[in-house]
RNA sequence: GGUCCUAUAGACUAAUGGUUAGGUCACCAGCCUUUCACGCUGGCAGUAGGGGUUCGAAUCCCCUUAGGAUCACCA
């Protein structure tokens, strides 16, 4: 049987983390298998369907690097891919399952339901429709029904569910899944307004499409039991399930935006690396081996495998996400680097000189750094004059005699020809020297003074991006009007 | 509340009946060093509890507890 697998969200808005957890890993299994990876927009909800939420959802996900065979974008033989474009295909399966007694009209107002809702919760019982206390094929007869309907009443579909029978089925990640029988409702089918609901909508669009492996959150196992028996009553086989662990907040309830963000776009903006965080992603609910931690989509692609996805929920750490997109930052190319700040320190209006002076800030800073787009607010001064100074830094370093050292030092370097690492390194060294002094001594004094901070890079690989010129205006700016 | 799912350190996980319960993040210490980092070395910390089965249980079974999901004419 060829692998053939989807995702399949509702385009409600933005892609959320856990949904782009569930196209990754429906993406691995998929080339992983050498099958086909299927996009299908589920939008039977008109009231929550939001203008250009599709676009968005395959921009992410290309992003991410998930791309498919098939989709309303690059459609397939199995299309249309948008649901509401086979709204004829539903009306027509919902009347079969009429036709063959399994599913039948009901008539209950909005209010009605409520009313019996009521009544049940008050006698103590668990929630069920309630068949034969309500106006459905139940209670009426066949004469009425036709009334009803040539008058137009509006009137429901539901799946007529066998009682007191279990619902069995396997689970590729949690085994063999069963629920007692008389717990399962008379699912809404086809709502009033002709649409379909997500029961009849999914399980027909995965026939139809001849999918594989349904591979979904778990926030689904407990309505798989209604798909089961729709697969029966419309007598084809069900796909193989497999229900992945939620993605949970640091309370370990599922991942919602309250505690953070949970849009992919977010992390996006805030410049993490695509490479990082499908890394990241992927080894929340699975892991390949037991000693490493970097992958490559492609290696992540070859190792993938269902029966070893994990069954609890997994916590979005970002502190570890941090840390994964440090390492990508360590060990890109400086290229890729540029490419992937330049946007967005012009987006920002920031002035980052020019290219080449922006890839030696970059070189000499990635390593101090765990995300590229923090490079402007680590070391502001090495793009404008420092504003700020670390008062405590100052109180440690600067003694009396400093103030007449660095003017000292000024003077002697104005002299100089070259101004390099090397050059000043070892004239400072030996202008200090000479002194009787250790270099610590000055080191200090004139990282505070030329930027304002305590931490940095080497000194002198800092001071040779800076210009002589500039290092000299901003000695002289921290003495004239800093440390007096 | 009903149903279902789950349970290895603070977090992500490895260990498919036999390991001293392994790795990573975070945290702490040391080394390196002109600062801050990186890096390196070391450390802290775990099988939820109780019963079985077995020569032997993190692993299989049962109970308890805890957490979560779900119970719409939403997906």
């Amino acid at each position: 049987m060829s692998v053939r697998v989807r995702f399949a969200p509702s385009p409600t808005g933005y892609l959320h983390v856990g949904g782009l957890r569930t196209a990754l890993y429906n993406f691995l299994f998929a080339r992983h298998y050498d099958g086909k990876m299927i996009l299908r927009i589920e939008d039977t909800d008109r009231t929550r369907f939001v203008e250009g939420a599709t676009e968005n959802l395959i921009k992410y996900l290309e992003w991410a690097g998930i791309n498919f065979d098939e989709g309303p974008h690059i459609g397939g033989d199995y299309g249309p891919y948008i649901q509401s474009e086979r709204f004829d295909l539903y009306r027509k399966y919902a009347m079969q399952l009429i036709e063959n007694g399994k599913a039948y009209y009901a008539f209950d107002t909005s209010e009605e339901l409520e009313e019996m809702r009521k009544r049940i919760q008050a006698s103590g019982g668990f929630y069920r429709y309630d068949r034969m206390a309500m106006r459905n094929q139940f209670t009426l007869d066949q004469q009425e029904i036709k009334q009803l309907i040539d008058n137009g009443t509006p009137y429901v579909i539901r799946l007529k569910v066998p009682y007191d029978q279990d619902v069995v089925f396997e689970d590729i990640i949690r085994g063999t899944v069963s629920v007692k029988g008389n717990e399962v409702d008379d699912q809404i089918l086809l709502k009033s307004d002709g649409f379909p609901t997500y029961h009849l909508a999914n399980v027909v669009d995965d026939h139809l499409m001849q999918i594989s492996h349904v591979i979904r959150g778990e926030e689904w196992l407990p309505s798989t039991p209604k798909h089961v028996l729709l697969y029966q009553a419309f007598g084809w086989e069900c796909p193989a399930f497999a229900h992945l662990p939620l993605l949970l907040n640091k309370d370990k309830s599922k991942l919602s935006k309250r505690q953070g963000d949970v849009a992919v776009e977010d992390y996006v903006a805030k410049g993490y690396f695509k490479e990082a965080f499908v890394n990241f992603i992927a080894l929340l609910g699975w892991n390949p081996t037991a000693d490493r931690e970097i992958y490559s989509l492609d290696e992540l692609i070859q190792l993938f495998n269902l029966e070893k996805v994990n069954k609890s929920g997994a916590v979005f750490d970002i502190n570890k996400l941090n840390w994964m997109n440090a390492q990508y930052l360590r060990s890109k190319p400086i290229d890729e680097l540029l490419e992937h700040i330049i946007p967005h320190l012009e987006q920002i209006k920031f002035n980052y000189i020019n290219k080449d002076y922006l890839k030696s800030v970059i070189e000499l800073f990635r390593e101090r750094i765990e995300n590229l787009y923090d490079l402007p607010e680590a070391v502001p001064y090495m793009f404008d004059k420092p504003k700020s100074f670390d008062e405590d830094f100052i109180k440690k370093h600067w003694k009396e005699h400093t103030t007449d050292l660095v003017k000292e030092y000024i003077e002697a370097i104005k002299k100089l020809q070259d101004w390099n690492y090397q050059s000043s390194h070892d004239f400072t060294i030996q202008w200090i020297e000479q002194k009787g002094m250790k270099l610590r001594d000055i080191v200090h004094p004139l990282r505070i003074a030329v930027t304002g901070k305590s931490g940095g890079a080497g000194l002198f690989e800092t001071l040779a991006l800076l210009h002589k010129q500039d290092v000299i205006e901003r000695l002289e700016y921290f003495i004239e009007n800093v440390i007096n």
